[in-house]
DNA sequence: CTAGGGTTAG
């Protein structure tokens, strides 16, 4: 009566007053123990049972192993079942099918196959068990042969039974063999129960067939939490959040009390659709509930805040978490990553580090992805020391992370060694290294490799084809961008997107065709984006078409009228044409608008440390260092002929005074510092935000042959190696 | 004695 109403205290006090206790009042209170979590005094307990020499009956190992599946405590369950055996209970239907389910939890599928088959009497339950021991541990085969033999012998599968054969079927991925069960289980008259219907929409809405599982969970029972968390969730999983939302406002509209696996799946969403509003007012009624302590609640809570910009709101709950786990430490290095701020990112990296938690895949990979867009190959390499050591090493994830960094950080060679070192490629892999290659102007490299691709079961995807068609593009080849463009639609059945779109206009632009690629604009299926018009704008500014040039930056203007990259562009279209006038009203109509320059921004890495230079910033404490090799830099390069283009200084300033507006562009503050510091002989890797002017790359060519080293930027699209004189861009950007 | 759902990622 006591262990019934909750009252274990007055239970255990009452046990041991009793002068005779027999098995059933230490099981009863093994029971009670159990019940309220308190495994360590139920095991001593059952201890105590043996010790006092009770005879041990199936009821008593069944107690125990029901308590032992909950702990997964797998060296007692060896110690139970050796009891078992000498007690000759192994036999029993009743007790081996508690043993198969603890030998279950605890991942041995073998030794429970072998109790099974020490089984004499295999009843419905026996082999049910083994079907969802089969299913749980990834052997679906064998669930569904153990499945199909049990009906051959003529049992009839009950709801337990075919809820661990729809398991199975979802490990298999056999959604066919999923739909004939499903069969089976109408013709049984299973369909209304909630857990065969909760197995059935866990295997229709992880093959997609989300349509299927809406139609199966419009038939079942509406009073249960889980099917509809289920659904919240693979709706926020499958880019459907829209609907996860609406979801999860019906089931508040039929009294269904969310709990917080569903609360967590509905933050997903809020924090996909970066819903901040729709977020909050569920932060608010966790916080209510209480169960706002969950680390799924609070991880996808700091999730929420992080994707809508409130970085700031995200790191408050981290420090205040009362329980942080790897995960929450991930969330936070990928919101300060994706949010471009590499640097907390690599902090939060290293705390972790510091506070033992252990790194995972994940972990890894946002941290080479924050190296990556800072462009900190050192860090990036200390990184990639740090997973060698570890079981990540061969993590596909972390390797196509890894290429990716060492790609963006300017060091292709060794994106290509991490690519052919990766055991299991997949298609990210593939598509990283493509668009890596692109990004460094090796387009016969990107090719080939795409070529290579062929032959494995990987199939080239959208963004395969991006990294190919912008290979193409920025190496200027024509044919083979447009036959590749064409064999996307034709043979590999993948539609164009506007980025397959901005390659080809590009292409057809730069190599001279702007009616080509003004007839491709017109055939777009759908609303041409900024990135296009910019595209075609480029396009006419190496050609000197001024009036298409105008029309292009007009509708890029359009949709954003503060570019100031666009009018620059404009303006030196004006100026090669020597339309003053038209320079004029342009840099008028900047200024009347109030296009804030973005400011050029360049960086540096040198023996760990990042080094940052703003256009025309004299803080850097090497400054006169600097402004030394700067002078004689552009001593160097007058001898040779340099002739400064000036046509990017928009500002109403004398003619020599432009000209010692260039010399303080933040790339060239970079490479000054670099030629100084940085060892001698190495390459000089910079890196900057904005796209480098022309006059910069001129300039920049002539110093690479002037002191004899690589030089290797990275701007905003791609990047340019100036070697000897040459840069790989060929003079397209 | 046998059964169900959640957070981070390129």
């Amino acid at each position: 009566m006591y262990v019934k109403a909750g009252m274990l205290v007055d239970a255990a006090n009452l046990f041991d007053e009793m002068s005779e206790r027999n098995v059933i009042s230490f099981v009863t209170l093994i029971q009670g123990f159990s019940d309220y979590g308190r495994f360590v005094d139920a095991v001593e307990l059952f201890s105590g049972l043996h010790r006092e020499g009770h005879e041990l009956n199936q009821f008593v190992f069944t107690t125990i192993l029901k308590l032992l599946v909950r702990t997964g405590w797998a060296e007692l369950v060896w110690t139970v079942h050796a009891c078992i055996h000498k007690l000759a209970h192994g036999s029993s239907a009743f007790v081996g099918t508690a043993l198969i389910d603890a030998y279950s939890v605890c991942g041995y599928v073998n030794v429970a196959r072998d109790v099974f088959d020490e089984v004499v009497c295999k009843d419905m339950v026996a082999c049910t068990g083994m079907v969802a021991c089969y299913a749980e541990n990834g052997c679906s085969e064998e669930a569904l042969e153990l499945f199909s033999q049990m009906r051959v012998i003529g049992f009839r599968p009950n709801n337990y039974t075919f809820t661990g054969a729809l398991k199975a079927c979802a490990g298999l991925e056999a959604l066919n063999g999923g739909k004939s069960v499903h069969g089976c289980v109408i013709k049984s008259c299973y369909e209304g129960d909630l857990y065969v219907g909760t197995a059935l929409l866990d295997l229709y809405t992880k093959f997609g067939d989300i349509e299927e599982a809406r139609q199966v969970f419009q038939e079942m029972p509406k009073n249960d939490v889980v099917p509809w968390s289920l659904m919240v969730s693979r709706y926020a999983q499958s880019d459907r959040c829209e609907e996860a939302l609406d979801l999860f406002c019906q089931m508040r509209q039929a009294f269904v009390v969310p709990n917080q696996f569903t609360y967590a799946s509905t933050l997903q969403a809020c924090a996909t659709m970066e819903h901040l509003d729709f977020g909050m007012q569920i932060h608010c009624h966790v916080t209510k509930v209480g169960i706002d302590s969950d680390v799924y609640v609070s991880n996808a809570l700091m999730g929420v805040y992080a994707k809508c910009g409130k970085i700031d709101d995200s790191m408050d709950l981290f420090v205040e978490s009362p329980n942080r786990n790897d995960v929450s430490w991930n969330t936070m290095i990928v919101g300060y990553a994706q949010l471009g701020d590499g640097e907390k990112a690599l902090m939060l990296f290293s705390g972790m580090i510091r506070c033992q938690v252990e790194a995972t895949e994940v972990t890894y990979s946002s941290a080479l992805h924050a190296s990556s867009g800072l462009a900190a190959l050192e860090s990036g390499v200390q990184i990639h020391s740090v997973t060698v050591k570890t079981i990540y090493d061969k993590d596909t994830v972390v390797g196509n992370s890894l290429i990716d960094m060492y790609a963006k950080c300017g060091n292709i060679k060794d994106a290509r060694l991490v690519f052919d070192k990766l055991k299991q490629r997949d298609e990210v892999s593939w598509n990283t290294i493509i668009s890596g290659y692109s990004m460094h102007g090796l387009a016969l490299e990107a090719l080939k490799v795409f070529e290579m691709m062929q032959e494995t079961n990987c199939k080239p995807n959208k963004l395969t084809f991006v990294g190919v068609l912008s290979a193409c593009s920025n190496a200027g080849l024509l044919d083979q961008g447009q036959a590749y463009f064409d064999s996307m639609v034709q043979d590999y059945d993948v539609e164009p997107c506007i980025e397959h779109y901005t390659c080809m206009v590009w292409l057809l632009g730069r190599s001279g065709h702007l009616d080509k690629a003004v007839k491709l604009i017109n055939e777009i299926p759908f609303e041409p984006s900024i990135m296009v018009w910019r595209a075609l704008l480029g396009a006419c500014v190496i050609h000197n078409d001024v009036e298409l040039g105008r029309t292009a930056a007009n509708h890029v203007l359009e949709m954003d009228p503060q570019d100031e990259a666009t009018h620059v562009l404009l303006s030196n279209i004006y100026a090669t044409a020597k339309r003053w006038d038209n320079v004029a009203y342009v840099r008028k109509n900047m200024k009347r608008k109030g296009v804030k320059k973005e400011p050029g921004l360049s960086w540096i890495e040198n023996q760990g440390t990042v080094h940052y230079f703003a256009v025309g910033d004299t803080s850097h404490p090497d400054m006169k260092l600097i402004n030394g090799m700067l002078e004689w830099l552009k001593l160097r390069t007058l001898k040779l002929g340099h002739v400064p283009n000036c046509n990017a200084i928009l500002l109403d300033v004398a003619e020599d005074e432009k000209e010692r507006l260039l010399w303080v562009h933040s790339e060239r503050l970079a490479l000054a510092f670099g030629l100084v510091r940085a060892p001698s002989r190495s390459p000089i890797r910079i890196i900057k935000n904005l796209r480098i002017c022309m006059d910069c790359h001129a300039t920049v060519k002539l110093i690479s042959k002037i002191v004899q080293r690589d030089i290797i930027v990275r701007d905003l699209n791609r990047f340019h190696h100036f070697q000897d004189g040459v840069c790989s861009c060929g003079d397209y950007w």
